[in-house]
DNA sequence: CAGAACGTTTTAGCCGGCTTTAAGGTTTGG
DNA sequence: CCAAACCTTAAAGCCGGCTAAAACGTTCTG
């Protein structure tokens, strides 16, 4: 088994036909050495390749960052310090978007009390939603 | 003061004159009456209803649900039921987006922790990189 | 030896929420 | 009176990460 076509890569990665060729063409795959008939040809590093990709992902990072991590490796260059630094940007991010998600919750946590305890006849005014409109609002009523 | 252009709006809502004729154009906001000039005429409802639409985004609704939500109350239906109904449905798509989002974070941060214990003349391996693989690789080693 | 099942390419579409561009018409200020 | 600043429309572009379609060539199976 020293090479395998572009569908046998596709069912060992669970990543479809298509998207390696996407791969491939945004760069985070390098060009596939070809068969005489023109059709790609793959060995085992591509297989450990996607699987990297696909942990990459899961962490959180971009196809773009993903394909700068690689192409440095690619280079010979120590890549770590980089990685260490892009995954803290990262984690950053991640936090922000935590924030975030957390004050959403707790907006929608409040609407749904606020809704819950609300009589159904104040749901009259046609440009407002008593539900959902700001807290600022609300305290002001 | 009992109408305004557009860029009125745009400036006291701070949603700019674009969004605005794109909100129309999906029908967030109902088509605006014309000066005879074929100008868009606002009044206040509008601010008060681009309010509830920022309101209504910033609690994680997009803006095909806020037309629903809005053209419900348009017909004169009482939307509380729904809304309470909707808005659960997005807490639940939240908290399942904080659930991904704190496993990332965790993830992140093993990854930063385990690099920066590591030897950077480890990182040889042009298809792995050891900060990045995955942890039942990591276990396996 | 047919036809299914692969492979190839280029091109376009999708999601959401805008933003930009092009090519005009209207109004306002000095 | 002219230019700047507003307004109008329709259409295209953007972000990321694919997915699908069309139109073709190759290889495997019965």
């Amino acid at each position: 088994m020293v090479g395998m076509k572009i569908g046998e890569l596709a069912s060992k990665t669970g990543i479809s036909a298509q998207t390696i060729r996407y791969y491939e063409n945004i760069g985070v795959l390098p060009e596939a050495v070809r068969l005489p008939n023109g059709y790609r040809n793959y060995d085992d590093t591509t297989v450990k390749r996607l699987a990297f990709i696909r942990d990459a992902q899961t962490s959180g990072l971009s196809l773009t960052e993903i394909h700068m991590v690689l192409e440095m490796k690619d280079g010979g260059e120590s890549t770590c310090d980089h990685v260490v630094g892009m995954l803290g940007q990262h984690l950053d991010e991640v936090d922000r978007q935590l924030g975030d998600l957390q004050r959403t919750k707790a907006r929608l946590e409040q609407m749904i009390a606020r809704a819950q305890r609300m009589d159904p006849t104040d749901c009259t005014d046609p440009d407002r939603c008593q539900t959902i409109a700001s807290e600022k609002e609300q305290r002001r009523r």
